[in-house]
RNA sequence: GGAGAGGUGGCCGAGUCGGCUGAAGGCGCUCGCCUGCUAAGCGAGUAAGGGCUUAACCGUCCUUCGAGGGUUCAAAUCCCUCCCUCUCCGCCA
């Protein structure tokens, strides 16, 4: 959510945010209801002050033994007077606050513009291509022959976009897990935890998912809640509604859970495979900063979460998404793309954001500065560490033999029972 | 699921018959004093958000005592609904 003095002091800026990103707001509508808020507000209050100080001359009186009734007088029309235009008001206040809830995040000025994927900006490259004297195989295709990913029986159980792991599948998956949620534990600082999986709405308003996609998530029935789409959620909604104390800065915190998406709009994309799943597990990165420092912070993130790919061998590279291929609430976000023989291609495996105060102010997450009357909104910053999902068909699709087995990267064998490869089950 | 208790400031905790209670008292914290270290002691300050005003400080007004609604000139205090927490019993991973 933007500040709502931001907008009233740049409608140029915002207005031209709003058409890049493709939003359908209408600014100057905006502009004229908060302007009618504010004028109402003021007439309120007014009504407001000569009603308490009314109010204190009937105590007084009373206090002092007098005759209340000459103190009452008009009063009672007063009231009601406020009552009625309290009632305006918070229509005024409800709408001023959806409009800006649907607003999407300026970004930041080193964000490249542009309008798709096709615009990002490649920032490095890390690693070789795995050299293959044979045609690689796609992850699904060695995934079941190997007998590691079982996607009849879990479409069985429940339908597409499913899968069940199986014997060495399951064990590595449960490997990356574990290798993740130690190098990010035990050398990057975070903070491990395990949140609910369930949250409530307040919760999906506050990191923005809500109210503008609604679609993308599972809602139980008879319930206000929703699975968590990542521990994004979770994570930063830890702090919501409170003041932390400036020296406590820096925050981070990690989280292994599931991740549940309805993938509405995306039929027909990565149908095969494990790529994209109605469920999938992520170790999940969340930093709370200060606001001083938050996309040095981003460039922190982002190597905790390149420093996984580096262990495991594999190749990718960096993207700063262009503005046209931004998310929502972000102001700056790097991609990690990992390469995929199978497919040929790179693609995403982690995705690292500072969400400035984007976030914090809608989740109303604050700080005290030590030398400042004033609270601060706090930045915050997330970014996946890996997704397992993905993680796991990276190293399929890399560390494939040309006889079909699977060669296990040197960290994770202690992770495997010291198993070194996976053939055939 | 059954029975009961409760939700007040960073924390603990008062709030009487509704009316100078934004909220006593304590703890914590900050600043100052005192003390040859430490401890103790003394004094002052210490909720958040918003409006007006100011260069800033100050000042002033509005809102907020779990959330929403109601009664009233006036509600932390009375009434209703909901949410949450805790205790006991039952059931269960």
């Amino acid at each position: 959510m933007l500040d709502i003095k931001f907008v009233r002091k740049n409608p140029e800026l915002v207005a031209k945010n709003i058409e890049n990103r493709g939003a359908a707001q209408d600014l100057d509508d905006f502009l004229k209801l908060e302007q009618q808020r504010r004028e109402l507000t003021q007439r309120v209050q007014d009504l407001k002050t000569r009603r308490n100080q009314a109010s204190q001359e009937v105590a007084l009186a009373k206090r002092e033994g007098r005759d209340p009734a000459p103190a009452m007088e008009g009063l009672s029309e007063l009231s009601d007077k406020i009552k009625e235009l309290d009632g305006e008001l918070k229509g005024l206040d409800r709408q001023v606050h959806e409009w800006l809830l649907s607003v999407p995040n300026i970004p930041a000025q080193d964000v490249p513009v542009g309008s798709d994927e096709d615009d990002n900006q490649v920032v490095r490259t890390r690693g070789e291509k795995p050299v293959m004297d044979f045609q690689p195989r796609e992850h699904w295709d060695l995934g079941v022959e190997l007998g590691g990913l079982d996607f009849e029986h879990a479409a069985k159980m429940t339908g597409s976009r499913f899968v069940m792991y199986v014997g060495w599948g399951a064990r590595l998956e449960r490997a990356l897990i574990n290798f993740m949620l130690d190098v990010q534990t035990g050398e990057h600082g975070y903070m491990e935890t395990m949140p609910p999986m369930i949250v409530n709405r307040d919760s999906m308003t506050a990191t923005g998912q809500l109210p503008k996609f609604a679609d993308d998530l599972f809602k139980l029935e008879n319930w206000e809640d929703y699975l968590i789409p990542t521990a994004e959620v979770p994570l930063t909604n830890i702090h919501r509604g409170e003041i932390l104390q400036e020296d406590q800065l820096p925050l981070a915190y990690t989280a292994f859970t599931g991740c549940f998406r309805s993938e509405a709009g995306s039929h027909g994309k990565d149908t095969k495979g494990i790529i994209r799943q109605n469920q999938f597990n992520k170790v999940e990165l969340v930093r709370f900063a200060h606001p001083e420092d938050s996309f040095e912070q981003l460039e922190l993130l982002l190597g905790h979460a390149e420093e996984i790919l580096k262990r495991l061998g594999l190749h990718y590279r960096v993207v700063n998404l262009c503005t046209g291929d931004l998310g929502f609430g972000a102001a700056k976000t790097y991609d990690i793309e990992v390469w995929l023989p199978g497919q040929g291609r790179y693609r995403e495996i982690s995705s690292c954001s500072n969400f400035t105060d984007f976030q914090a102010r809608r989740g109303d997450i604050r700080f005290k500065p030590a030398q400042e009357k004033k609270s601060r909104l706090v930045h915050t910053l997330n970014g996946s560490g890996l997704a397992v999902g993905r993680a796991l068909v990276a190293i399929m699709e890399n560390c494939q033999q040309k006889d079909g087995s699977i060669v296990i990267p040197e960290a994770l064998r202690p992770y495997m029972g010291g198993m070194d490869i996976i053939r055939k089950q």
